[in-house]
DNA sequence: GTTGCGCTGTGATGTATCTCACAGGGGGTT
DNA sequence: AACCCCCTGTGAGATACATCACAGCGCAAC
C-alpha cells in the first residue's frame, strides 16, 4: 500500500465517531484493513437486500438511508455525515442489507471488509466497546422512531422530525435555526411516513402561525418553544 | 460468594446466546461479575425513562417490551424468552431505558452491571464480537418493523407479527401450527399498532376464510401459504 | 425565448382505522 | 348462586389521512 494513501486514510480515521477515541497507535493497523473509495454524488452505495460483508464510515460527504415497500412508497431512515458509519448491520451479522444507502454529495468512505475488521476488533476491544455503544445508540433512535410512527399522528411526529434534523445539522441564524439541507417535501414526507400533500399542509399552518419559516426549499425552526409543545 | 451460587450461575450462562460461544474458561470470570435475581409473576424489572446501568440475562421465564404513550396507549416492542438480553442499550450508552420490560410469568435473571461487565469485555473480545453480532440483529429487526409500520396497513402488519410469533414460538399441531402464547387482542393490537376492535374484526375474517383457528385464547395457523401471501 | 420537469399549493373525495357504545360470556371470588 | 372483571364480538359514527386532480412557478435544457 501507498504510504501517501495509508497518512490519507489515518487522518480520515481520526474524524470517525468510531475511531477517534482511540489511542493513534492502533490507527495504523485499521488503516491497513480500510480500503478507500470516492463516490460521485446520487450513486448508490449499497442496495437493500443485497448481500456485502462491507461496512462503510463517511469521511466526506452526505448520505440517504432509504427502503422502499413493494407498492412504491419511498420511507427515507436517515440522514448520515462525515464521521457516521453505516452499512454494520450486515457485515456484523452477515445477512442482506436492509435499507439502500445513496449519497446526495460527492462522497468519501473507508470501506471495511468483516473478517479483517473483525480481527482489529479482537486486538482492540476498546474499539469494539465503543462500537456497542454506538449501536446501542442507534437502537435507541430507531426504537425511539418506532414508538413515534406507531403512537403520535403526523403533526406531532413532524415537529419531531424537524426538532432532531435542527439539533443534529441545523445552526443559528438571526431568523431561528435553520436547517441546511435542502429537503422537498415530498423527502419530509418520506422522513415521517406521510404524504408530501399532509407535509405541505402542515408546514404552511405552521408558518402561518409564525412556527416555522420557508425559504428556497429550507426551513427555519422561529419558535422553537412552540414547536417543541407540539411535539408534546 | 457462595460456590453454589456462582455454579448455578455458570449453569445458566451455558444457556445464553450471548455467552454459550464462549470457552467454559472464562465463564468463571463472568459469574464473578453476574448478580442472580428471582422476579415474582407482573413484576416491572426496568421502567422506561428511568436511569440504569444494569443488563440483564434472561435464564428462566419470559417477559415483555412495552413502552405508553402521553395518551395512555401502550406499544408492545416485543417478548423475550429465556437465554436472551434486555436492558442492553441503557448500560451501554448510559442513557434512560427506553423501554418497560415485565415479567410475564416468574422469571429467573442474571444482572450485570456496567463497569464490570465493561472490563471482562475487554478480557474477551469475542464476546464483544458476539455482542455486536446481537445487536446488529436486534437492529435489522426494528428496522423491520419500523418499515412495516410505516408502510403496510393493518392486515399485512398483523399476518406478519403473526408469522413471526409463529416461527419464534410457535410449535406443529394436527391443525396448523399454534403459538403457544396466551394473548388478548389488546396484546395483538400493542403488537401491530391498531386497536383490539380492529385485530378483532381482523382475525374473525381470516378465521371465517379458514386462514387461522381460534381456541382459548390461542391462535393456530392453519393456512400457511396464505397467510404469507397476505404479508406480501 | 419556449419547452419540459420537478416542486409547491390547495380543493374535493375516498377510506382505513379509531372511537364509542353496548351485548354477551367465561372464570374467579365471595 | 350471584357478582365482578376482563375478554370477545359487532354496529354506527367520526376522523386523520391518503388519493386524485389541477394550477402555478422556478429553472435548466434546447
Amino acid at each position: 500500500m501507498h504510504n501517501v494513501e495509508q497518512q490519507h486514510i489515518m487522518l480520515a480515521l481520526r474524524e470517525n465517531r468510531l475511531f477517534r477515541l482511540i489511542a493513534p497507535t492502533h490507527h495504523g493497523a485499521l488503516a491497513n484493513v480500510a480500503q478507500r473509495r470516492v463516490i460521485p454524488d446520487k450513486t448508490t452505495i449499497v442496495r437493500k437486500g443485497e448481500t456485502g460483508d462491507e461496512m462503510f464510515a463517511l469521511v466526506r460527504g452526505r448520505v440517504v438511508m432509504t427502503s422502499l415497500s413493494p407498492e412504491g412508497k419511498e420511507l427515507t431512515l436517515g440522514y448520515l455525515g462525515a464521521g457516521d458509519i453505516f452499512g454494520e448491520i450486515a457485515m456484523l451479522d452477515g445477512g442482506p442489507r436492509t435499507a439502500n444507502v445513496t449519497a446526495i454529495e460527492p462522497c468519501e468512505v473507508l470501506a471495511f471488509r468483516r473478517n479483517a475488521f473483525l480481527q482489529f476488533l479482537r486486538e482492540c476491544p476498546d474499539v469494539a466497546i465503543n462500537f456497542l455503544t454506538l449501536l446501542a445508540s442507534r437502537l435507541r433512535n430507531t426504537d425511539q422512531t418506532l414508538e413515534d410512527t406507531s403512537l403520535r399522528q403526523l403533526p406531532c411526529r413532524l415537529a419531531r422530525r424537524l426538532i432532531n434534523l435542527a439539533s443534529d445539522f441545523g445552526h443559528a441564524t438571526m431568523g431561528g435555526v435553520k436547517i441546511p439541507i435542502r429537503l422537498s417535501q415530498q423527502d419530509i414526507g418520506s422522513m415521517t411516513g406521510a404524504t408530501r400533500e399532509s407535509v405541505n399542509r402542515q408546514l404552511r399552518e405552521w408558518e402561518g402561525r409564525g412556527v416555522i419559516a420557508l425559504e428556497q426549499g429550507y426551513i427555519t425552526i422561529v419558535d422553537h418553544a412552540r414547536l417543541s409543545s407540539l411535539a408534546e
